[in-house]
DNA sequence: AGCACA
């Protein structure tokens, strides 16, 4: 009639759906719990419970309209009402006329996980550590975070279900490692379920939310400092995301700085893995890569405002790239890659220098002396994969190098810098061009 | 006790 439908409805009517919205369940309440509940009324062919802030909510979608109304009709009028487990059950028509995302959604491998970070301080996890931590079992090409009721979650999007999968297995219910982490925050649980999305849509590069198969996709203004590295500032304090790889820019040079004397200056803390120069704003910059974010930490801080030769010239400006893992093309005076055993090295060279740690850059900057150098044009002494002494350790710097072990769920091959070269993955898009000055692999 | 993953 037509005059009923202009009439005020009661204020929490709901016009009649197949599908009914349940509250007040019991905590994870159980889909075998709502079909019993449904089941006198009629065929349930979808449910889905643990829906809302408290989980106590789930819906019960019907075969058919009638049975729906059969049941809200009966529970209307009855003098007990719908329980579960005891507790009274609170039953409404949804606001939906189907169930989507159907409970399988978190049971069927998909590409694409949602990861929520529990404890206090989950929110100050970067999403630079997360991709770190996900990269570890095979390319992530995007991550997208946000706060929900349940939390600080994320969204990470593997290239397959199988990837994926490794990666919920192995992280499911483990702490982040708490060397990834700033300091003083306490444990960070991931929970893993799949997502029912495919391909994320990330508009910008930004501290919510990454791209890595697009290195030119815009940067939020609001993600940069003035040095074009991510700096995101939560409650004020300047966070910048830690990585294995450093960017560093040389200012000042009056002296060639070449790759061998890079990696002579950065093995210092640790066993450099690879290293990439480039020219950038009229300047050179170089990508360096170590086995960890640990030692990559030691080094930018030893090194950061050095420099290389006495007098002022070549100073160090470092900073984390958001790269975990250059892809290396071919071995030149630019670009190396030191992990890989029997590469034929252009210019081989006779070992100079020794082992002098690079803390004293600034200290004994005589012993990169720019006439030296260019006399004995350098090779330091490794050619092949760090060997196990490969130098001692700055005393006076205080450093936990003990950090080597992966993370415990990291299994031996799955860690994130022995990825293979999908890991630049966008590096190699043929219908972008390359901006000028800027290499393949640099992805900013 | 009032609707699902940004």
């Amino acid at each position: 009639m037509a005059s009923v439908s202009s009439q005020p409805q009661f204020r929490y009517t709901q016009p009649p759906s197949k599908v009914l919205h349940l509250r007040n369940l019991p905590w994870e309440c159980t889909e075998e719990e709502l079909i019993e509940l449904g089941k006198p009324f009629g065929k349930v062919v979808n449910t889905k419970c643990n829906v809302g802030a408290n989980k106590n909510q789930a819906f019960i979608e019907f075969a058919d309209l009638n049975q729906a109304i059969a049941m809200i009709s009966y529970y209307a009028s009855s003098s007990e009402p719908a329980q579960v487990r005891g507790k009274t059950v609170y039953l409404q028509y949804s606001n939906r006329q189907e169930i989507v995302n159907n409970k399988t959604t978190a049971d069927v491998a998909g590409n694409v996980l949602l990861v929520t970070i529990e404890g206090s301080d989950a929110r100050l996890v970067s999403i630079d550590v997360l991709h770190l931590v996900f990269s570890a079992f095979g390319f992530v090409h995007k991550i997208t975070t946000f706060e929900k009721t349940a939390g600080f979650q994320a969204l990470v999007q593997f290239s397959n279900a199988e990837t994926a999968s490794s990666a919920k297995n192995a992280l499911d219910g483990r702490c982040i490692p708490s060397y990834l982490l700033p300091e003083h925050m306490g444990p960070c649980t991931l929970r893993i379920t799949y997502s029912a999305h495919t391909d994320l849509s990330v508009k910008f590069q930004s501290h919510r939310s990454r791209d890595y198969t697009n290195p030119y996709l815009p940067v939020a203004p609001s993600a940069i400092d003035g040095s074009g590295q991510l700096s995101v500032g939560v409650d004020g304090k300047k966070l910048e995301p830690e990585s294995n790889v450093l960017l560093a820019s040389i200012e000042n040079m009056q002296y060639a700085v070449t790759l061998d004397v890079l990696h002579m200056v950065f093995s210092a803390f640790g066993p450099v893995q690879k290293i990439a120069m480039f020219d950038k704003n009229g300047g050179v910059q170089a990508l360096i890569q170590y086995p960890d974010v640990q030692t990559a930490v030691v080094a930018k801080e030893a090194l950061e405002g050095h420099c290389i030769y006495d007098g002022g010239f070549c100073k160090l400006h470092i900073s984390y790239s958001r790269h975990t893992d250059l892809s290396i093309k071919v071995n030149n005076d630019r670009s190396r890659d030191y992990t890989i055993p029997n590469t034929p090295m252009m210019n081989p060279q006779p070992s100079i220098l020794g082992q002098q740690p690079a803390s004293a850059v600034g200290a004994a900057p005589q012993q990169y002396g720019g006439v030296q150098y260019a006399q004995t044009p350098t090779q330091p002494t490794m050619h092949h994969p760090p060997p196990a002494g490969w130098g001692p350790v700055p005393p006076a710097q205080s450093m936990p190098m003990q950090g080597h072990n992966p993370p415990p769920y990291m299994q031996q091959g799955t860690v994130p810098f022995q990825m293979g070269p999908g890991m630049m993955h966008g590096a190699g898009h043929p219908g972008l061009p390359h901006p000028p000055h800027m290499p393949p692999y640099q992805s900013q």
